[in-house]
DNA sequence: GCAGCTCCGATTGTGCACAAAATTATGCGC
DNA sequence: GCGCATAATTTTGTGCACAATCGGAGCTGC
């Protein structure tokens, strides 16, 4: 017995909504997508630490598909800044700099600020539906900090901002978002987990209120300070670590 | 006799000063990114029209390589929303819809606008300089205007904007926006020549007499006019030709 | 006449083999 | 033991041949 065709495009609703949670690239088939997915996971987990060499051979091998495809995909991923492809030297995980860092958090800055502004401002009865499905999905936050499933909670925590972005219905705004985050979970990866989770939560629902009572002004005022914590942790588990490189500041 | 190491050193400074204002994706040593900047450049001036197909052979004859370094470019400018790559149907040149127009000058507007402000309130003795330079490119526009070099008028009118980005110092910031002006070409290029360049010049000078004045609100209010007219002159445009696509208004 | 089928040419996709380059290892003179 | 040239090995780059796929032309039967 097979699922009726309702039933099928609700769940391939369900699937798009799901993916367009992560970053997909165009111009790649589904399995290279996929594998993608995986590289990109890989280093945003710090399996891949920054600046580890990604021999061609070895991701072919380790991902079971041939070195071309490993080739595209690398290819794909330098531009997404997320590998350095240096000619007749190879890839590897990019570092970002001081500089990168920085500006990439300005970048995100700018983008949410303008997802607050764009959502405070939509009409009532669609914002109503709106922030009703974001508060869905911080009780999904507030389901894992109860379960203490501290992973599920980090992936839930950022995921709240990409649903925000998607729900203005812009979707090169989202993707330029989701470009910046995934980025930047690049950038500091093994700190974020110092972030403080639980006070995201409540973070996120005076976010919604704000954005629900129309208040472009405060909403904007939470942003910056939501994603200002963010920044201060890491700006304070960078200084711990060592400069990588000279920042060439014009 | 060979160049002295400052001289040499001012060149590939002037050098990488100007590569700024074009596209340059990594990932691609130097000849193919050449390659790729004629692609772009073929597409911008409509020399392939949107929706033109793409065959492998026929660009690799024209370009002079083999096929594989063609499918690398592809891969690449399919990245920058310039090709659209279908698996097993091969590529062509992107059709932007009418949202995605609405959508790529939202974000240009989402970028000058950073930008502007940035330059408006910088200290006084760096802008000074940052200024001058940027009257300078001013009066190179006024004497393309003199000269009558049309072609040249619009490339300065364009540059003028990506300068402005590069001052700021924030290369990621001036990237995103050489994207966003790139992907926006291709959706107007035939429409822009009707835009009124003798008028741009005056903007350009009115928008960094505010920023040099520090007077932000003004500056933004002027960039917001300058890109309104373009929008418009598009809009215009667009109307007159036949829509191609559904527009998936959310 | 036309709906559907099959076959054929054109085009893209993929693996492989070899070339080029870089990195590491080796050996030699000092 | 050290610096340096050189050889050996690893790794990346590139062209090519063939496989898979698509689109359309032409045929067949109703």
């Amino acid at each position: 017995m097979t699922d009726s065709p309702k039933k099928i495009q609700a769940k391939a609703k369900r699937d798009t909504a799901q993916a367009s949670l992560t970053l997909r690239p165009a111009g790649l088939n589904a399995s290279e997508v996929m594998l993608f997915q995986r590289l990109v996971d890989s280093i945003a987990e710090r399996r891949l630490a920054p600046g580890a060499k990604l021999l061609e051979d070895e991701l072919a091998a380790t991902f079971e598909v041939s070195r071309e495809r490993v080739r595209r995909i690398l290819l794909v991923a330098s531009q997404y800044r997320i590998v350095k492809l240096e000619p007749n030297k190879g890839a590897s995980v990019a570092r970002p700099s001081q500089k990168d860092r920085k500006e990439a958090f300005a970048l995100r800055m700018l983008l949410e600020q303008q997802v607050v502004r764009l959502l405070a401002s939509v009409p009532v009865a669609r914002q109503r539906v709106i922030v009703g499905e974001l508060r869905e999905h911080i009780d999904e936050e507030r389901a894992a900090l109860a379960n203490g499933d501290r992973k599920l909670q980090i992936r839930l925590s950022g995921e709240f901002h990409l649903k925000m972005a998607l729900q203005t219905g812009n979707s090169l705004l989202t993707q330029m978002l989701q470009e910046a985050v995934t980025f930047l979970s690049l950038a500091l990866a093994a700190h974020a987990y110092h972030q403080n989770l639980d006070c995201s939560i409540g973070e996120h629902t005076q976010l919604l209120d704000a954005i629900a009572a129309g208040d472009v002004q405060r909403a904007d005022g939470l942003l910056v300070d939501h994603l200002g914590h963010l920044e201060d942790d890491m700006a304070y588990n960078i200084s711990v670590a060592q400069d990588d490189e000279k920042t060439l500041d014009i």
